[in-house]
RNA sequence: GCGAGAGUGGCGGAAUUGGCAGACGCACUGGACUUAGGAUCCAGCCCGCCCGGCGGAUAGGGGUUCAAGUCCCCUCUCUCGCACCA
């Protein structure tokens, strides 16, 4: 007997065991990181019996260690695949590297570390940082781009590409810096200048790989009218940036013997007033126009200086318009007068034909030009009711108006005569429509090693020769000179270098530029699908079709335009490939907030981390610091927090947890020790509450109704019923993971504030129990560790949480027993009175008149009307 | 300059469809517990006043409405994108 009562009371010592124990993250953190790994939680395959949901996050870039908006990113991402997942889909979230790019070859320059090397060490270092953070990623479909089993597909898809045409050679130019004898990125020049050696950065002619995006141009266009689960600024971006405009190509012949110049107008219905012709200086009609003449020496002069102005270009907040009379005219084609033609440096040579009809009276760029040059003016454009008089104009006029002027279309609205004039010149023969776009082709050409090489052979016989499939791939050689100089290693490697042509079989050089590292970023989302397929062509069609496209996208806003545009159009060309069947590879995009921080200086020290200010002041000098304007973290402002050093401190539980509540995931996020307190100490207060009731709660199952509940027990489960459905709408429906998080600490509020039940009181145990579960569960996808961690406590051995599905609500526990009908005199609110769910607007309104405080307000006075909002509202409208 | 978005307490942010403005958290204040508290639990916390009540508050001004943070017009400020694109 004595030996059954000590066994009957073992649950009750470890519940007391357990009831002093603290809540320690890291522990729990890394045995559930273990055992999600061991038992392969978050592999998935093809299932058709269950609907498929595939969350993908921007990949990251292997810099070395991950930073705070990494944790951000993924964050939002891990909470959105476990949620669908313990809605019962199919997830697939995957995780990946975009391994090539220029960090790695500088890491090599500057420190003699191979590239591949480099790379791999970040990439295991990063891999164990995003573990940590219990990412719930499927990491046997890691894609690392830099590996020959990645990109050899890429070198494919371009031999595919150069045979339908859509990537071709061109000559464009670089920069160049002579003393490293490099080509420089954009980002690698510094006010005209090399990053490194401070040289002055030249302009050098290369021929160049295209792909042919253009051909893809109104299908990239018309699509951004179909992802209706896009940001709209995301989509008013791409359009910007495609920037197609309608128009119509107009030749004006030379006043001077043979010839026409040709101009892209949208403007036509001002061609009338088109008094003189301009030129992008660089235009190679310029020099074609001054041949022999004296003004040669001086437009050559010109064409550079202007040339060079093009890189400052975009620091200058005016441009001073400059020209240059080529001594030589055109005729307007409907006026037939003679138009003096400029070069000038406000017009680019590029765009359109690169020639530009001047109508000073109602563009203000040429009114300017005109002005500086004394030219001609005539309006053609009447503002209602008025006239213009060109010579007193100030400046253009550009709106609408009524044309004159203009020969037979005098008093049409200028809107119309857009269609009009345009119809009239085609039936000259002096015009035609066309369209313009701003989008240009996607010049892919890189001259660096870490890069895709680009598959392809010049031969001086046979000229670009495409390398055979049976080639493939072409791997990037081990053993190369990394000194920084003398243009790209694969340049000055002969073995790389040398090769048979495969047309002829002489001797030919291998193209030695590599490719541009979104191409690697355009498809590794269809890669994910069947990572280890090994077979041509790399995407495997049934796993590809199961997948895609991508339901939800998510990822930095700095990634808008090209990246996304990229990666559409790739998938639009695997597509008629036949590689893939979507149109769109990314349903839903979530473009996530930055994550931003007070900065803190020194007056000494300038910029200080955080761990150099302890209590206001500089670790290095006592100084007091001056805290400065919020930034985006960034370790020029040192204004970072480290990942590392949160897990150490809080756990990843916390970290995700402040991630999420701090701020909505499209706003920008600003960092706030106090406020990851805040979370830490939620979790801790979670953790408490459970452990408090755990020895109670053992052998009692939550409650499912069948009984009727009152008072504090009936609200509890109501505001539990609330909760759930609460966030099921905030997590599922809208993402804003905030407002759920408020929701779910609402509820632990409340049971704190529920009076204890006796440890005999089976039926309110039971109805904590489904409370307390309730918790648990709706946290899972926010704080996977801790709450995987309390699920088994409450007895749930050997169920893994991340796979137990989401509880549901029931509208009838959900429901007021009792609704609260606010009382409005003349829209201030009087009073409230608490009346049945169901009650009628007549005994609301015969309570309400009623009410002592509400007839104060209305004694005297005479009731115009009433306006009830059921069950929120009733408003008594009086005068008097 | 053009285009888009935003502006709510000391702070981060709620308010989903025009219906109680300020949920939740931080900070702050007080209390309890305590050897101690930078732990924990409880409470207070928009502003003003002639405070058991009333008035004012969602950048500023005007409008629509029984009712406006929410819709419309004007002004201001900030953020982002584009910026000689003909």
């Amino acid at each position: 007997m004595r030996y059954r009562n000590m066994l009957e009371n073992i649950p009750t010592l470890i519940g007391e065991c357990l009831m002093s124990r603290k809540y320690m993250p890291l522990e729990i953190e890394e045995k559930w990181q273990r055992y999600w790994e061991e038992t392969g939680t978050f592999k998935v395959t093809e299932d058709p019996a269950k609907k498929k949901y595939y969350l993908l996050e921007m990949f990251p870039y292997p810099s070395g260690k991950i930073h705070i908006g990494h944790v951000r990113n993924y964050t939002i991402g891990d909470v959105v695949a476990r949620y669908k997942r313990m809605e019962g889909y199919n997830v697939l979230h995957p995780m990946g590297w975009d391994s090539f790019g220029m960090p790695a070859e500088n890491a090599a320059i500057e420190r003699g570390i191979h590239p591949s090397i480099w790379t791999n060490e970040n990439i295991a270092h990063m891999r164990m940082q995003l573990k940590r953070m219990g990412f719930s990623y499927d990491w046997d479909r890691e894609v690392s781009t830099c590996e020959p089993e990645y990109y050899r597909w890429e070198q494919l898809f371009f031999l595919w590409m150069f045979e339908k045409g859509l990537v071709y050679k061109k000559t464009s130019s670089v920069n160049w810096c002579p003393r490293c004898e490099t080509v420089l990125a954009n980002e690698q020049v510094e006010a005209g200048l090399c990053w490194r050696c401070s040289s002055e950065v030249k302009e050098k002619v290369l021929d160049q790989w295209f792909f042919r995006i253009t051909a893809y141009i109104d299908e990239l266009l018309e699509g951004c009218d179909r992802l209706p689960g896009w940001p709209e600024r995301v989509l008013t971006m791409q359009r910007n940036w495609i920037g197609k405009s309608f128009g119509c190509e107009v030749s004006f012949p030379m006043a001077d013997g043979p010839g026409e110049i040709k101009v892209f107008t949208t403007r036509q219905d001002t061609l009338f007033g088109a008094t003189f012709m301009l030129i992008a200086a660089e235009h190679p009609l310029v020099m074609e126009l001054v041949k022999g003449k004296a003004l040669e020496k001086e437009a050559l002069a010109f064409a550079e200086e202007v040339k060079k102005q093009d890189k400052l270009m975009r620091t200058s907040d005016y441009y001073e318009k400059q020209g240059l009379f080529l001594d030589c005219y055109c005729l307007n084609p409907l006026t037939g007068w003679k138009m003096p033609i400029f070069a000038t440096n406000f017009v680019l040579a590029d765009y359109g034909t690169g020639c530009v009809m001047a109508v000073p009276t109602h563009d203000q760029r040429d009114f300017e030009f005109a002005e500086k040059f004394n030219l001609r003016k005539v309006v053609v454009i009447s503002p209602p009711g008025k006239t213009l008089d060109p010579e007193t104009m100030t400046e253009a006029y550009v709106e609408e108006g009524i044309l004159i002027n203009s020969g037979p279309f005098d008093g049409m609205e200028n809107l119309k005569a857009l269609d009009a004039i345009a119809d009239y010149l085609i039936s000259l023969g002096k015009g035609k429509r066309t369209v313009q776009y701003r989008l240009r082709d996607w010049g892919i050409s890189r001259q660096r090693y870490w890069g895709a090489p680009i598959p392809m052979v010049n031969c001086p016989k046979c000229g670009t020769v495409p390398v055979p499939e049976s080639d493939l791939p072409i791997v990037l050689p081990r053993d190369v000179d990394f000194s920084g100089e003398g243009g790209s290693p694969l340049a000055r490697h002969p073995d790389f270098l040398n090769t048979a042509c495969p047309a002829c079989g002489g001797p030919a050089r291998r193209e030695s530029d590599t490719m541009d590292t979104f191409v690697e970023s355009s498809w590794y989302f269809e890669r994910y699908c069947c990572p280890h397929f090994d077979q041509k062509p790399g995407i495997k069609r049934e796993q590809v079709d199961y997948w895609m496209p991508v339901d939800q996208y998510i990822g930095g806003i700095e990634h808008a335009i090209l990246h996304l545009l990229y990666a559409r159009f790739y998938t639009k060309m695997l597509r008629d490939f036949g590689l893939v069947g979507v149109d769109e590879p990314f349903t839903n995009l979530l473009t996530q907030g930055m994550v931003c921080k007070e900065t803190t200086r020194c007056p000494e020290h300038g910029y200080l981390f955080p761990e150099e200010v302890t209590e206001g002041r500089c670790t290095h000098c006592g100084a007091g610091v001056i805290v400065g304007k919020t930034e985006k973290m960034s370790k020029s402002l040192k204004n970072v927090v480290d990942p590392d050093y949160l897990i150490r401190q809080y756990g990843a539980d916390t970290a995700r947890m402040f991630c999420l509540f701090a701020a909505p995931p499209e706003k920008d996020l600003e960092w706030s020790d106090q406020g990851v307190e805040g979370s830490f100490r939620f979790i801790g207060r979670t953790w408490r509450i459970v452990m408090d009731y755990l020895d109670d709660l053992q052998g009692i199952a939550p409650f499912s109704g069948g009984e009727e509940l009152e008072g504090d027990l009936r609200s509890l489960r109501r505001k539990t019923h609330q909760t759930i459905q609460k966030v099921r709408e905030d997590m599922g429906e809208r993402f804003h993971f905030n407002t759920a998080i408020s929701a779910i600490m609402e509820l632990v509020n409340t049971l704190y504030s529920t009076p204890r039940p006796s440890r005999e009181d089976r039926k309110a145990l039971a109805v904590v129990r489904e409370t307390i579960e309730a918790i648990v569960v709706l946290l899972a996808p926010i704080v996977p560790h801790l709450t995987e961690e309390l699920w088994q406590m409450l007895g749930h051995q050997g169920v893994c949480l991340a796979d137990t599905p989401l509880p549901v609500y029931d509208p009838a526990v959900a429901a007021r027993d009792e609704m609260t009908i606010v009382i409005q005199v003349n829209g201030k609110v009087r009073g409230r009175i608490a009346v049945a769910p169901d009650e009628r607007e007549d005994r609301i309104q015969a309570l309400a008149m009623a009410d002592e405080k509400v007839s104060r307000f209305i004694e005297g006075k005479t009731v115009i009307k009433q306006v009830y909002v059921p069950k929120k509202l009733l408003n008594i409208v009086v005068k008097g």
